[in-house]
Order: structure tokens, then sequence, then C-alpha cells
DNA sequence: GATAAGCCTGTACCTAGGTACCGGATGCAA
DNA sequence: TTGCATCCGGTACCTAGGTACAGGCTTATC
């Protein structure tokens, strides 16, 4: 019988990731430990699969693994505070999604601009008072400026 | 006289920068090895400082500390071979930041329609067949997903 | 029952860009 | 010359998201 439970390595090659992220999972509270074999093996129901799905969808949408592991907690035991949803983490998201969209914005601006004004050297221009790379300051709101 | 040079803390200082972020650069290579005091302290010329705004700027820009270090030197010792000037760099960069930046789009705008289709849940949802989450794939491009 | 494949835990390592701490040496002013 | 601020090199640590390896056990197949 097969019937029992993925082995963890099936479960890797199902889902496509290492045999490792899944221990890595378990640690970080993505995945819930799952049943043993008599000797110890780990032994997954299939629905793991989707929830490994699942969480790589939420990670390319931006979530940090920390911010996946809440939001599958809140979906678990449905407390379901409003402000702890999908909904409000979605609403979040979005609202930083769209400032590094503007700063990565300002960030491609500035560097077609060096590239028509000709900039060829980096100490050179910053000597120079008619280059636009802003030497100066670049959006420099809160600290929040890295680009990736 | 205080015209002999900087020393670490007084750079670090009017650079903006934490003191060991410059022996940290000493050793990747951004900043060359400086003149010392006889006892063995470092003492930078006061250009230091602009070219530290430089580094900052060019990180700004989205360059790694490896490809700040590059330009640098090509800067330095011009061989300006015209594939390894601020103009090909730029360009290359340009090219990636538009594919962040389309990237992002293609993730806001799914985040959009996560909130407007009202998904609170992201298990249901990848149980429904009606979820604008694209638990499938999502721009899987060679393996460049990854949002930051 | 032997043997290979698979899995176990624990620990170390990786990239990127720093930051922090330690014990000891220097620099500078009173 | 004493005392304190500063600086030295070396090493360890940090976040984020994993990946790799070692040494030993389990499972499955012949």
């Amino acid at each position: 019988m097969t019937g029992s439970g993925l082995r963890s390595g099936q479960l890797a090659d199902a889902a496509g990731v290492n045999l490792q992220t899944l221990r890595y999972y378990e640690r970080r509270g993505l995945l819930t430990s799952p049943q043993r074999s008599p000797g110890g093996h780990r032994l997954y129901p299939s629905e793991t699969v989707t929830l490994l799905r699942v969480i790589k969808t939420a990670q390319r949408l931006g979530f940090t693994l920390s911010e996946v592991a809440d939001l599958l907690a809140a979906g678990r035991h449905q407390h379901s505070r409003p402000d702890t949803g999908l909904q409000a983490r979605a609403k979040e998201k979005l609202v930083e999604v769209e400032q590094k969209l503007a700063d990565l914005t300002v960030i491609r601006d500035t560097l077609r601009a060096a590239i028509s004004a000709g900039c060829d050297d980096l100490v050179a221009c910053a000597g120079s008072s008619c280059c636009p790379l802003p030497f100066a300051e670049l959006a420099e709101r809160n600290d929040s400026a890295q680009i990736c």
C-alpha cells in the first residue's frame, strides 16, 4: 500500500522544492510536523503539495516567509480578527509594492538620464556639475531607499 | 595643522557611514588602503568623502558593491574598454531595473485582483477555482522571479 | 539476509551588506 | 605623564531563504 502518505523525497519532487527546504519550513512553522513512520520517517498528507504551492505563490507576491507563516496560522485557527486576514495583509503589501515601484521608477529615470547625458566615469561625474546623477541625495525617504 | 588627512572616525562622520563600513569597503576593494600614521592609524585624503558619496549613489541606483568596485576600478586605470565603462553598465542595469519593474507590476496587479475578489484565506483560495491568485505559476521566467 | 536507496538529526555554509565586540595600541590634550 | 578618546586587527554576528555535508538509521528490493 502506498496510500499512507508521501515520503519527504516524494513531496519535495512533487512540489519542486529541495528536501532540506521541507525541514526548513517545518522549523519556520510553515509546515506542521507530519506523522512519522515507526522508524521516524516523515509521512505527509497529499494536500501538502497544494500547501507548498500556496507558500510559493505568496512568496512570489512579495510576502516573506514569516508573513506567510502568519497568514497560514491566521487561516488555520479561525480567529480571523479582520486585521490579520489575507485582505488586510494584501492591502499592506500592495502599499509596499507600490512604493517599490515608485522607487524603481525614479531609479530607471535616473539611469536613463545618465545614459543620455553620456556619463562614463562616476568619479569624474561627481566632480562636474552638469551630471544628472544625484550624488547629493536620491529619494531618502525614511530610509527605505534600498532598491533590493 | 589638521591638513594631513582625515582620521577614520572623521571620515565616517563626514560621509555618514559606520566606521566599520570603511574597513569593510577597503576589504572589498572600494577604497584603496590609505596612508597610515606612524602608529598605524589610517589617514584619508579629503576627496574620500566624495568617493563615498559616489559609492552610495551607485548603490542606490541598484549597483551591487562588486559592480561599484568594478566601475571605480575601470575609472581609475583608464583602459576604458568601451564595454566596461559606466555607459555600458548603466545600460545593462537599466534592463535589469526595467525587468524588475515589469515583475512588480504583475505582482501589484495580482494583489489588486486578490483584494477586489475578496480573498481572505490562502488555503481556501487554493481550493476554489474562482480565485485570481496564480497558484499554478506566476512569471516563472528563467528563475529571476524573486520580488526582492 | 544483503545491499542500495532513501531519510534522519545536527551543524556548517552560502550571498549581500554590513554591524558589533574584544583586547590591546595610539593620539592628543591638560 | 597621565588619562581618555580613538583606532587597530581579528573574529563573530545579523537578516532572509535556503543548501550541503557527515555519520548513522530505515525501508525496499532481490
